[in-house]
Formats: C-alpha cells, structure tokens, sequence
RNA sequence: GCCGGGGUGGCGGAAUAGGCAGACGCAGCGGACUUAAAAUCCGCCGGAGCAAUCCUUGUGGGUUCGAGUCCCACCCUCGGCACCA
C-alpha cells in the first residue's frame, strides 16, 4: 500500500517550495506571448469567505493552463484598502483605520496564500498605502488639467448614516447602497469627473468580448435618448431670458401642449414666480427638498404641483400656456423643464386630471371615435387637430415638425443622456486627500506634482459629524498657496474608493515605479487585461468607471488602448439562506475549515463542480466530499503499482490482439478528454471539465482492473491525467508527478494537445426511430453510408414489429447519428 | 411597470446548427470486505406497470419525420432600471 494522501502536509510543503523558488514571478523579458489574468481585488473587509475562493480559485484554474499553455502570465493580487468600514471601525472601537486594514490585509493575505494560485506576491498593489495614493493624486490633478474635474454645486445625494455625499450609482432605490440609509438631498459644492464626455463611447463595446448583459446594463446606465429641444417664449418683465427650453422625444405631440412644468430646483422658478405665488411656491420648494429619495421617487405618490403664476408661448399656435413646478420634473435631466401633453403621457395627465388642466388629444389612436381618454395614449398615432401637421403619422410627424423648429431658430434635435457627472468627493477620512487648495488670492490651485502625495495626516480625531475629520486637523488643513505663498486651505475631502480601483490594473505591471504611475514600456506589454473576472455587481459602476479612465488616460497621450478589459466573465454568487453573504449578515461561511480538513485543492475543485460559473448558488457542503473521494482516487489510482499479467516476451496472439485494442481505447478515449477538458477551460466550464476528468479517472480504473495494457502506455496516460489535472489541483499533481519520477515542476510543463486522429471514434451507436420515437440502437462503423444504414435499420427485428401493416412514407437519415423511419 | 437571465429526477447539475433526456456527483437502496464500524469496492437508482409498454424537461397551444432546444400565450423565480420627458 501507498503512503495515504494528506493534503495539508502536501500543501503546505509545496506552497513553500513554489515561494522559494519564485515559480510564479513573472518579467516582461520573456519570450512566450502574454497573458494578463485579473480577479478583482477584494476589499479588505478582514476575512475571506467561501464566495471569495468562488471569485478566486477557478480564475486561477484558467490561468494556470494559459500558464501551460505557453502563455507568460500575469495573475496578480491585491487590496481595495480605502472605504468606510475602517473609518467606522475606528470610530466603534478606537483602532486606527490604517491598523485595522494591515490587519485585515495580513489576515486575508494568508487565507489567499492558502487557495495555491499563481499569484505573484511581489507585485502586490495595496490602494491605502502612500506609494499607491500618491498616483491616485497625480491621476487627479491630470484630470483636472485636462478640464475632466471640475468643482460644482450641485443637489447630491447625501447619505445620513455614513455622513457622506453618494455618486448615483452608489444609491439602490432612494437608499444608500452600502449601509441601507434612507438618502435625502443636499446642495454641496463637490468634485465631480466628466464622465458625461465619454457617455457615447461607453455605450460601444467594441472589439471586446464582454456578457450582453453586463452590456445591456451599461447601455441603458447610459441612457441615450434621441429628441429635440424646443423653445418656448418667454416675455417677463424683469426676466432677461426669452425663452424656456424643454425636451421631449415626442415633438409631433407639440399641438397637445396645455402647459408647462419646471423642477423645483430651475433657476428662472424664483425669477418668474408672481408676487401672489410666491409663499406657495416657496413652500412646496421647500418640502420637495426636505423629501427623501424614495418619497420623492414613489410612483404610489400622487403627482402634485404649483402653478406659479407665469406663463410661456407655444410658438406654433401662439398659445398662452401656464407654468407649474413639480417634483416629478427632474434638474438633472434635459433642461429640467417639460412640456405637459397630458392626452400622450401618463404623467402629464395624471397631473392634469388632477389640477383641471385641459387634454387635447392631438394624436389619433386607431379607430378612435372621438370619446374621452381615460388614460393618456402614448404609443404612435396620426397627428390630429396640429394645423397643417394633421394626417401625418407620429413617426413623419417627429421628422416634420423636427425640421419646421430648425428652420424657424425655434428649436434642434439633440441626445440626452442619463448618465450624470461622477461625483468623487467623500466627506470622510480614510481616502486619498483630493490634491486640491483654495486661496483667498488665487482662488483654486492644484497641489503641484512634486509636492505630492498630500499624506493623510496620522493622528485625525473620528467623529460621526457629516464632515470629514481632515477638517478638523489644522496642520493638514493650514498650508500655503503653491502660487503666490498666502496662507491657504487644503481641500478636506477625499476621493470615492473606486477612484482607487479605476486604474489599478495599471500599477500591477510596475507597482514599484516611484517615478511615475507605471513604467510605459512594462504597461504596453501587459495591457489590457485579457481577462477580467469578477461579480456582477460592478456592472455599471466599477466597470464603468475603469473604462472612463482609461478613455481619458488614452486622450491625454497616457496608454494607447481603448478597453481596459478584453474578455469579462462575471462568476455568480454564493448564497446563502437565500441571501447573499455578508459579514454584517453574520452568514459568513469560511473556506479555512474545510481546508485543514479536506486540503486546498477540494475546495478549489468543489467550488467549481457544484454548478457553472456564471451561476453560482446556495452553499452546500454535502457534495464536496464526493469530489475529495475523487482526488483519493486519482491518488491511488496514481500510486498503487501497476502490474500487466502478460509477459512481452511469449505474448500469445489473442492477447496481444486484446491489448492492442485496449491501448487503443484508451488512447482514444484519453484524447478525447484532452479535447474536452481544452474547450471547457477556453469557455470557463469548469463544472463540465471536472466531470470529464472523474470519467477519465474511471476509465484509468476498469483499465487498470484488467491488467492488460502495456505498463509504458498506462504511464504515458497517467500522465496525461497528472497535466490535465495540475491548473485545478495543482498540489496533488506536483506531488504525484513528482513520485511518479518527473521532473519537479509539473507547472512548467507544456498543456497535452488531442490528436484528431486519435481522438475519433471508429464505432458510433446508429439510433433507430419509427415516427421518431426511439426503437433500437445498433453498434456500427462510424464511416457507414446512408444505404447501409437504412437496410441495417430495415433488417431489425425490434424495428420489424413496428413497421407491420405500415407504409414507409419516408426515412429521414442523420450522418453518424439516426435513422428515422416514417410510417402510415 | 420596463429590460434581461432562468425553470430538467429527492438534491447540485449534463445535453444547443432541432436528433439516444437525466453525463458527472450528492443523497438513498442492495451487496462485497470486516468480529463490528468507518473507509474502500461492485450493483441499482425519473414516474406508472407483473410485463409488453406508456408517461416525463414550469403550464397551455403551435411548427416539424422528430422539440428540453424553435414560435405564440401564460405562470413562477432571480438580476437590473424605475417619474429620464
């Protein structure tokens, strides 16, 4: 009997083996093609829980074989180290945010060490650490160069429980995405990127192979919407503006008009309101700013409004048309003014029906018989009652009154977009110090390069207040202008943490670069990434962000690509109880015990058999141990001596004829596995791959069983198995190439290739239908012809039964699969 | 409400140019080994039926020689967006 397999001691003595040695470091001086592998990095939130290993070990897997296959490979590792929980923590508890994320990162550092990856520790990227920030900075101040961040008053979602504003992607439904708080609005004067610039270009995904879904999501994040801006006139006394523009996508409804509808928030509101308006008005401002996000976006809220006692000038018909402000109009989007056309939206005639304002229907649905609508009608129509527009249907109606405004000056075509400007600024500590001074002379002043990083200081004091604690802490705040030496302010916020994560794929190709960012000719080696991979919930956040940067970094003359990303897979999600993992769930579940009880590589291979990738799922253990039986199977299967009973020396012929049929068998079916196992890894099929391998491992045992074959070809696909297996248990298979007498290491072996020729098969079931249900099944050579096979399939006696009495009306014949016979 | 993914044995899941439904595993049942148990190995394992056979991929229709796979309608479920003019 063979030693029995133990894993935490073959593991171990490995993982400390491949550091020694620095298998996995890699080097740009390297002839082989490279591959850019990259996991998203994980936050530091202090432990790894079995959805990290899902996100991290079959991403690993596929490394390895690019490994294999010939590929120089970057798979890098590191920590997203900036964000709230270590400033609460700090709060709550008293540790330093710095203490408690090196902590964190110490701790998670060696559970990842315990996965067995490639990673090459040396090129480790932590965001918090000044070397990484300083760039973060200088990032910053390019942007602002280059007129892509700007400071901006604005109404922002202001989060109460994390006392800090939220970019709108960070708000899920009116409540904060992180802590569940209910967001309200505020008017702040903040950092924003223009990422509006971009949002045409973020919308293509061109040349590179990402989910549709997380492409759809993108898309309609963006929200590119075609129309036209129409201009109303206006005529104020005291107003020096002369019109009030709008936008709408359904410039044909234009004769339906009754009346016009501000956002509270538009600036010509206080300058039109009339004198006996005014405190109604002012109130209502009032209460639409009080209100929470998810007051304000309730659809159950009944629309409401004010009139504010002004009007405008449909231009068309020189109509008189009153003006309201409502909270259901948005600032941010359009001009924030709309046309009401309450026959043709249902949110303009909810709000007329309930202030009494006229409908006019000017767009006829079809069959209308002119009775009264109870419910706006938005879809396409025939333009009625809109003067010599009328008879035009909707479509020719939008292109012909499109045109008219354009030639009168009164109105143009244009895109709007829902996507809103990024902004960056937190109120908080424990982020990069936006790189920012404000003096009384010379106004706002960029922190010059060389004086950079803006250090966070040390010793700031944590208080739960709504203001970042930078604010309080005067020597950080007291600086001199860098123009003209006055006293000055520093900016006391800092940036939103996936600022951080926007570029660090960038420093993983020379994370020691102090000069600069990164080193340009190691950049244009290792970039892109040719595959990311990662969870779907930063589909249009991260992701998004990432791709913004590296549009305006391409700009700028920075790097020379369009897409940061080439390939992107998004793994699903472990559940658990129906709910996602999360520490402040308390449902965490470690891998650490299931490790040091069955060994790193069956939780690596569990995680990827219990479902596709993509798809995730409940957490269940009962099944990993059918997987561990499997590796102790492929551990004796390995290491239990083969013995063949024949003699090569007086071989008899029918054993010899036995055996070559056998060794043929195998080889076949051994090739057949390296064809599948190949195509499972390229489409990230893990789930398959495995149950590949364990019928690979099958077959080896009945051969085995039968001592028949030749010891030297029972070697050959031993070890054949021991490669296919090394990316997915990669301790197992160094131990078991090395104890079948390889040369250490089994990593830097070459990925076996299928032989066609070998892997086809000679004999294929032909399948007999009668009406296309399944009658017979006959063995047959894989090059018989369609004759053949129709008189095989006639001449059957199970098939013969069911013809009796029948007429053939046809035989349907599939190559190399079935024959149908159709019968009356 | 709109957009997208998905519904297959007791369970996780296989099967896509439309061609053998249930690969591979878990659980279960039976057996071998053992004083016994664990471990391991072998066999069975969608449902009904003594059987021939029939039924079976969320539901109902359709196309086809043939449908888990394509089309139409509906139900359930997960994810995204949600007053976007």
């Amino acid at each position: 009997m063979p030693v029995k397999y133990n894993p935490q001691e073959i593991e171990k003595k490995w993982q400390q083996r491949w550091a020694e040695d620095r298998l996995y470091e890699v080097s740009e001086n390297d002839s082989r093609p490279k591959w850019y592998a990259l996991t998203m990095f994980p936050y530091t939130s202090g432990d790894l829980h079995i959805g990290h290993w899902y996100a991290t070990a079959p991403s690993d897997v596929h490394a390895r074989f690019k490994r294999m296959q010939g590929y120089n490979v970057l798979h890098p590792m590191g920590f997203d180290a900036f964000g709230l929980p270590a400033e609460n923590a700090a709060i709550s508890r008293g540790i330093h945010p710095f203490t408690w994320t090196m902590q964190n990162i110490d701790n998670m550092r060696r559970q990842l060490k315990s996965i067995g990856a490639i990673y090459d520790w040396s090129r480790e990227v932590i965001t918090c650490l000044p070397e990484y920030y300083k760039w973060t900075q200088w990032f910053f101040l390019k942007l602002y160069q280059n007129g892509l961040a700007y400071r901006g008053k604005a109404p922002v979602n202001w989060c109460p429980h994390c006392q800090t504003v939220l970019a709108n992607e960070q708000v899920v439904e009116g409540f904060c995405e992180r802590c569940g708080a209910a967001v309200s609005r505020r008017d702040l004067a903040q950092w924003f990127f223009r990422i509006t610039k971009y949002a045409d270009e973020l919308m293509q995904h061109n040349g590179i192979d990402w989910p549709e879904r997380i492409k759809l999501m993108q898309r309609n994040w963006v929200g590119k919407s075609q129309g036209t801006e129409i201009s109303f006139a206006l005529d104020h006394p005291g107003v020096d503006g002369k019109e009030i523009r709008v936008f709408t996508t359904r410039p044909d409804t234009i004769f339906g008009v009754t009346f016009m509808v501000l956002a509270p928030e538009h600036p010509l509101v206080a300058e039109l309101v009339s004198t006996e308006k005014r405190a109604e008005v002012e109130d209502y401002i009032a209460r639409s700013q009080r209100q929470t996000e998810i007051e304000r976006l309730s659809t159950e809220k009944e629309k409401d409004g004010v009139f504010i006692g002004a009007y405008v000038v449909n231009r068309l018909n020189q109509e008189k048309v009153p003006i309201w402000i409502a909270d259901y109009v948005l600032m941010g989007y359009g001009t924030g003014a709309v046309m009401g056309v309450p026959a043709h939206d249902q949110r303009d005639f909810d709000f007329a029906k309930k202030y009494n304002l006229p409908i006019r229907l000017v767009i006829a649905p079809p069959g209308w018989q002119e009775v009264e609508l109870k419910e706006a009608y938005t879809e396409p129509g025939i333009m009625v009652n809109s003067v010599n527009f009328s008879g035009l249907p909707s479509q020719q109606g939008i292109e012909a009154i499109s045109n008219f405004l354009e030639e009168k000056g009164w109105g143009k075509r244009m895109v709007t977009y829902r996507i809103r400007d990024w902004l960056i600024s937190r109120q908080r500590y424990w982020g990069a110090p936006i790189p920012m001074i404000y003096c009384p002379n010379c106004g706002i002043v960029p922190v010059p390069e060389p004086d950079l990083p803006v250090l966070l200081p040390e010793d700031a004091e944590f208080k739960p207040i709504g203001e970042s604690p930078l604010k309080y802490c005067e020597q950080f705040v007291n600086t001199t202008c860098p123009q003209c030496s006055a006293p000055a302010k520093r900016e006391t916020d800092t940036m939103d943490t996936f600022m951080c994560s926007s570029w660090y794929l960038l420093r993983y190709a020379s994370p020691n670069c102090d000069t600069a960012p990164f080193d340009a000719d190691k950049l244009r080696y290792w970039l892109p990434v040719d595959l990311y991979t990662g969870g779907a919930e930063h589909a249009v956040m991260h992701l998004l962000y990432a791709r913004f940067f590296i549009k305006a970094l391409r700009d700028m003359g920075l790097v020379d690509f369009d897409e940061p990303f080439t390939r992107l897979f998004n793994q699903g999600v472990i559940i658990v109880e129906r709910q996602k993992m999360s520490k402040s769930r308390g449902n965490v579940i470690t891998p650490d015990e299931y490790v040091s009880e069955l060994g790193a590589d069956a939780v690596r291979a569990y995680l990827m058999f219990v479902a596709p990738w993509e798809k995730g799922g409940e957490w269940d253990d009962s099944g990993i141990s059918g997987v561990s039986r499997w590796l102790n199977r492929v551990w004796n299967l390995v290491l239990e001596k083969y013995n063949p009973e024949y003699n090569p020396k007086d071989e008899s012929k029918g054993h010899r004829e036995l055996r070559e049929k056998m060794e043929k068998d195998l080889t076949r079916i051994a090739h057949q596995t390296i064809r599948k196992v190949t195509e499972d890894m390229e489409k990230l099929r893990f789930n398959t791959m495995i149950a590949t391998l364990m019928g690979f491992t099958g077959h080896l045992a009945k051969v085995k069983e039968a001592r028949t074959i030749s010891l030297s070809v029972w070697s050959e696909f031993i070890k054949t198995l021991l490669l296919l297996l090394a990316p997915t248990a990669p301790h197992l298979a160094e131990e078991l190439w090395q104890r079948t007498g390889h040369e250490y290491s089994i990593h830097n072996q070459s990925w076996p290739e299928c032989d066609e020729a070998l892997a086809r098969d000679e004999e294929i079931t032909l399948v007999v239908q009668v009406n296309g249900k399944l009658r017979d099944r006959i063995m047959v050579s894989a090059s018989i012809t369609e004759a053949e096979a129709r008189q095989m399939a006639l001449e059957r006696q199970r098939v013969k039964a069911y013809l009796e009495g029948k007429e053939i009306a046809d035989i349907i014949y599939v190559p190399g699969r079935l024959v149908n016979l159709v019968v009356r």
